[in-house]
DNA sequence: GATGAATGAGAATTCATTCAT
DNA sequence: GATGAATGAATTCTCATTCAT
């Protein structure tokens, strides 16, 4: 699959990998990308778009709706941590596309769309915590970079995956709580 | 200066910014630019570690040796943010250049070393706060990423910038403290 | 059809059109357009063919061929005008195509045959006109620029038609007769 | 030189010339010739002004203002014809560009500015010719039709060059004068 | 040291043509 | 016959790097 293939150059070698190496690991002709993608940079945006979504369905999966904060934050994060440390090229990808100028406005704020759930349980749960003023975008963003940096230490060093994880989580609930 | 107009270019077109268009903006010639660094990839790791020192000295500029730990990190949290807010745009080159594969093994183990000192702080500051028993490499990751982001909503809504500074703090003691 | 909907594009286009537009225009298929013919190049010059003898049949219909050499002129004139007005983008196509490196010898020569007949109306009419010992096919070449030109300025402003129609004929009754 | 060697390629493979190939033939590599044009349109479009004002150049040298209207239609001709019959693939060149939708609006105008001088003069020959009353950029465009096509017959066979020369100009003083 | 023209290896993209269905 | 996905060569353009001046 296209797609596959493009999380895995775009983690190691960042949104310039070259779309004929993209075509040739997914053991397509350098031509035929783009029959699915009408431009390198619909290409990236499509991935950045799946993978966001990807993420999403795995955190709301089975999410613990009547749980209580701990819970639910608890099942949020694990399923976050748990997803990324399972496909780590996805994960750095989802980095890269993050800081690349390429991913638009429009697909930064269909991501904002996805996870609606998620925030939407985050703001229930933030009624005490440090960040109760804030806007949600802010929140969203740093509990996002705080997983992000928590996997690329997993990536990094699978062995400590559970440690990591936990204090992730820690200072996690720290933000949202009190 | 070819690191100045160096850190512009990377901040609005990432690490693809031209060579040529680096030299232009300092005032050269293309191929002076290769006089004072033998490749790009020079450059840019020169630039990384340019900036990562220059937020080091920011930051550890009059430091309150013998303050509380809220002091203390009070002052590497205002620095840190005073520094990028005054800096948007070498705050974003340095974003781009950390997800960049261009910056080498090597010189993300310097800016450790840099950010030593610091380091050396917060690990005191951290007696009894959740991240107390994690490598103080994770530990400082998390606290860049809580800049990062915060300067990032900074840049994006300068008026707002008390605010987002001020609530990024509390996150921060709370992640060094209890 | 095919050649329809090719003339188009190849109008707006030039020989550049992609064959997968004309195809599509045509209401088929990529691929089916080589069923019908064995590559581009063939398309082209079954097309270049096809509007020359396009014209000819205009030109030649109700030939009033025992009128006087003004008559006859006239009609051939006003036919051509009238059909390159009716079509205009046939009559841009054609010219597209006379230029092109695509139409083989062989159709250039094919054309001259479909023209015997007008040709030999014009060499009755020649007796005495200024190009009187020159080649039919020099002559014929001088009229079918001068009815191009005149086409081409009849396309860009419409209102005008009858007064470029009538002023190329005066050129045209010019070179042929005295 | 660039523009040289894009005249024999365009002449020849039409504006499809690949600029790979113009530049090789001009002694340069690929990108040496983007250093000059800044794409291939504006090559084309230089191209196409360089060659339209070295027939306005050729043509006015030694004109004889205070001759005959025979004479100075004797001269612009002749020397039109005879820049042609030296140049074939300049001349060549300038057919195809004509025709070309990659030749901006802007450019053609500016040919009609380097054209001000023969025009005028043309202007005053008219004064009883058939086209007395047509706007000057129709019957400058019949002229160069009508060079145009002599000059592709003297390529054809340039033995025959002064006859066709002569019969173009019969028709030529035809058109302008009675 | 400084210059900037020249290089040529990529890069993204297009398109005529093929072929399994 | 018809389809349209797949191919990969060809095309335009970019850019790090070199080197004669």
């Amino acid at each position: 699959m296209i797609l596959t293939s493009a999380a895995g150059l775009v983690a190691t070698m960042g949104t310039g990998a070259p779309t004929a190496k993209i075509a040739k690991v997914a053991g397509l002709a350098e031509g035929t990308l783009f029959i699915y993608f009408a431009s390198k940079d619909e290409l990236l945006n499509q991935l950045y778009l799946g993978l966001k979504a990807e993420v999403g369905a795995a955190v709301l999966e089975s999410y613990p709706s009547n749980g209580s904060v701990r819970e639910r934050s608890r099942h949020v994060w694990d399923r976050f941590i748990d997803w990324g440390a399972a496909h780590p090229m996805k994960a750095k990808a989802m980095r890269q596309l993050s800081v690349s100028d390429r991913i638009t406005e429009d697909s930064r704020r269909r991501v904002g769309a996805v996870f609606r759930d998620v925030n939407a349980m985050l703001e229930q749960s933030l009624a005490d915590g440090v960040l109760k003023d804030q806007p949600q975008a802010f929140i969203g963003a740093i509990l996002e970079a705080l997983a992000e940096t928590t996997l690329e230490f997993i990536a990094r060093d699978p062995q400590k995956r559970e440690q990591y994880k936990q204090a992730g989580f820690q200072v996690f609930l720290n933000i949202i709580t009190k």
